[in-house]
DNA sequence: GACCGATATGCCGAATTTGACATATGGTAG
DNA sequence: CTACCATATGTCAAATTCGGCATATCGGTC
């Protein structure tokens, strides 16, 4: 896997929208990336329903606080495996996951 | 990730409903290993519509026959991520994907 | 201002995952 | 039976991802 190239900018600054446009990313890439982010944005979002710190779900996953961090930030060096790990570990449903990853993270539109 | 465990077993002969109540396995591990099969039975099945051989998606996603092999016998050396990332690769949108993890395997009942 | 808890970022050695290869098995046509 | 193609299985070095740690940054509260 050669992802070194783009991911590295992948969380920088493109929360928004679809980074396609900018970036020269193949539709893959780019689904595998707004995927990603939705992801990490779930898993934030429920993290601090429970009112968890990083650092406590880090504890419930086996992991640190540093790699929860990353997860939500959507870091390139975290998995897809990892982060779902994470909100199987949050209790997430395999209903709820499936929402999570069909729901537009804005508005498609375009 | 202390996997080396259970999940030696997980796709051996437990393609069958849930495999929780055979092995001690956590609802979170459980639910991890059903979505790994459910992908990996969606894999084949669209790489079989597309009239693709295991050599032939390989190449598709920059990776081996073997790899593929495995990843459709929900083998536990292959990851979500690369299972993501291979049906994404054959063309699966967040809405399909989002389908088919939470599709019931068979009929999740009891 | 100083302090504090939470989060972000950089780094590293250890662990896992990967592609590739060899090889075995299965099915099918000649 | 042989030949051929698709698929399965085992192994291994290289690549990626991991947890953990140190440290920086960001609010709050005093």
């Amino acid at each position: 896997m050669r992802k070194e190239r783009k991911e590295r900018l992948e969380a920088k600054g493109w929360k928004v929208g679809t980074a396609r446009e900018f970036l020269g990313l193949s539709d893959e890439e780019a689904a595998y990336i707004e995927l990603k982010l939705r992801l990490a944005e779930s898993l934030r979002k429920r993290r601090r329903h429970r009112r968890l710190t990083q650092a406590d779900l880090a504890m419930l996953v086996g992991s640190s606080q540093s790699r929860v961090a990353k997860m939500e930030a959507g870091d390139p060096s975290v998995s897809l495996d990892l982060l779902i790990r994470s909100l199987l570990a949050l209790g997430t449903s395999s209903r709820e996951l499936s929402r999570i990853i069909s729901s537009p993270r804005f508005a498609s539109a375009t």
